[in-house]
DNA sequence: TTGTACGCGTTATCAT
DNA sequence: ATGATAACGCGTACAA
């Protein structure tokens, strides 16, 4: 059941038909309500497919992330779904895929939305994008907005990285912990691989933290997680046990989830949180102020994160806007897991 | 940069290059690694609308939710994808879209997916389709794979949802709590529009087990949640309270994260849990056990049913399957909010 | 308003 | 057997 059909049973042009279903052109309020009803009666959905193939573009906007489920993860999407619905554009229109186990870097799935599916912007979140995929996207016009990190090219919404995990640990320190271990983002340990610059900033917060405070840096206090679960956190400190690392601190940028995959292992094993283990997280993630103890975590504006990620979406498709970085502040909310 | 453009720089036709792309036909080793090697110069992404366009069929399984975000829905997903990474099949495959917001039925999404993005097969999460829906699924050959309820028609992976909230109101009620609230899925008071097959049967069971206990129902005391968010738990609380209705004990069948909600709000208003108001929640998700108080809630096996319903969908687009239903266990869990 | 060409990969047909 | 050619699916842009 094609335009074409619809416009016979119209007895209109298929021109008309789609000029009815795009609000364009200039038809009688009677052809465009026959048109209408004909619609709804032969229960007629224009296919998506030709669309794109005709305009070359189509109207979503790609979500991007490292995997699908986590509590960020989630809250950052459902943030970018409200302002869209605010906004009453792209209500339809937003699809969210992950690089997750299939390739870390997301290259491939960059230049698939690119060029396979012609989306008309990317939103990316906790992924570094290769300075050619960056260009490619340049050069098609279509706007790439990183959440969380930035890169020369693209637009971005971020937070200081550094201070913010500097302060996290400085706490740390001052509370007199003095084994403070951090399991941050993935591919800190292999070398052959890019970190991510996000995970590297918290990285760096945490050494400075530590250098500011006298402690030396130990590699066996680094653990990495892969996907920021919770399966990372509990296996983390595992692998800090069975390394005899003896930690009295965690600092988790990997996120709140893989922190309290932590605290979950730790509670099994009878670790007492704070007292023999300190945790701090990062996000501040719905659960966090609900666990017992309630999860101490550096609060990311999330809400605003994913709304101003969306605007600059927009914006950039309509017009070509000059790349816009906006900083937004990230701070730690002191509870009781540290 | 098109498909001939590619076969002329190969050097062959066009054709080649789509059995290539596609694995089919046969064709010397050599043309074969000339032509990957073109496109991967050229960096030619065959374009997914022309394909689509062409054979009428996405190669996609959609997932529809209510809400994108949730932890429960976040967990099922993130099965589904496991089990298509394991299978190797959808692994870039798998989309995710929500009602929310834009209407509770779903109706019109379901008609898109079928219609316009012409998908493999839809796995539905907590949402009842109408039967002209299933209807035109049917029709069509698209399967339709139910997760937590069922509908004639289509598949489904589901539990026992009257057995399961007995239980729980059943142990509230034997623990002598005689003021037991409900919050359950949208549209139990309001009705005109449908409620969900799902939440009547959570309701169900509530209302057998008041009954078994000699305990009279109480319209007030029931809560609707519309999106099964966190707000929706606070909200409701706060309804309860303004209503008077002097609860002991809340079952919050629209799942943990609802009921995380109820239990937030009751710490800020300084009511003691499960002393002053017990909970138990649905689900189980990760989070239920690390909060304080760990959280009571009916278990439902997650990571299973994302599986099976992913199975089923891949066992019903090869071969057309008889309609299957598939039954899980769900059982309380009792921690220490109720 | 309407007719025509176009975008791009696939299926089916035909030639070597 | 392979490779080349033609036709098709379905909206949209643009000229008539």
């Amino acid at each position: 059941l094609d335009i074409r059909k619809v416009a016979k049973l119209a007895g209109v042009s298929h021109m008309t038909v789609s000029n009815v279903i795009n609000n364009k052109g200039r038809m009688s309020q009677k052809t465009r309500e026959k048109v209408l009803r004909v619609m709804k009666e032969e229960d007629y959905y224009p296919s998506e497919a030709a669309r794109v193939l005709s305009t070359g573009k189509k109207d979503v906007i790609a979500f991007v992330s490292a995997r699908l489920a986590s509590p960020f993860i989630s809250e950052v999407l459902a943030s970018i779904e409200d302002r869209a619905f605010e906004a009453n554009k792209y209500v339809y229109g937003i699809e969210h895929f992950s690089t997750r186990r299939i390739e870390s870097t997301g290259e491939e799935l960059l230049n698939r939305l690119l060029f396979s599916k012609k989306v008309s912007a990317v939103i990316i979140l906790s992924i570094q994008p290769s300075a050619e995929v960056v260009m490619k996207y340049r050069k098609k016009g279509v706007p790439l907005i990183l959440l969380e990190s930035s890169v020369i090219g693209a637009h971005s919404v971020r937070t200081d990285n550094v201070r913010a995990s500097f302060e996290a640990v400085d706490y740390l320190a001052k509370k007199g912990r003095k084994r403070i271990g951090i399991i941050a983002g993935r591919q800190i340990i292999a070398a052959n691989e890019e970190l991510m610059p996000t995970s590297l900033e918290r990285l760096k917060g945490y050494m400075d933290a530590l250098r500011a405070n006298g402690i030396t840096f130990e590699p066996g206090f680094v653990e990495e997680s892969s996907d920021y679960s919770f399966e990372d956190g509990v296996r983390a400190l595992d692998n800090f046990i069975a390394r005899k690392a003896d930690l009295d601190a965690v600092f988790c940028p990997a996120g709140d989830l893989t922190a309290m995959g932590v605290m979950s292992r730790a509670k099994e094993l009878g670790i007492k949180i704070p007292g023999d283990l300190a945790i701090i997280g990062y996000d501040d993630t719905l659960a966090a102020k609900l666990l017992s103890p309630a999860l101490t975590t550096v609060r990311q504006p999330i809400a605003q994160m994913g709304r101003l990620a969306f605007d600059l979406a927009l914006e950039a498709i309509q017009g070509d806007i000059e790349d816009k970085v906006i900083n937004l502040q990230a701070e730690m909310v002191v509870r009781e897991s540290a």
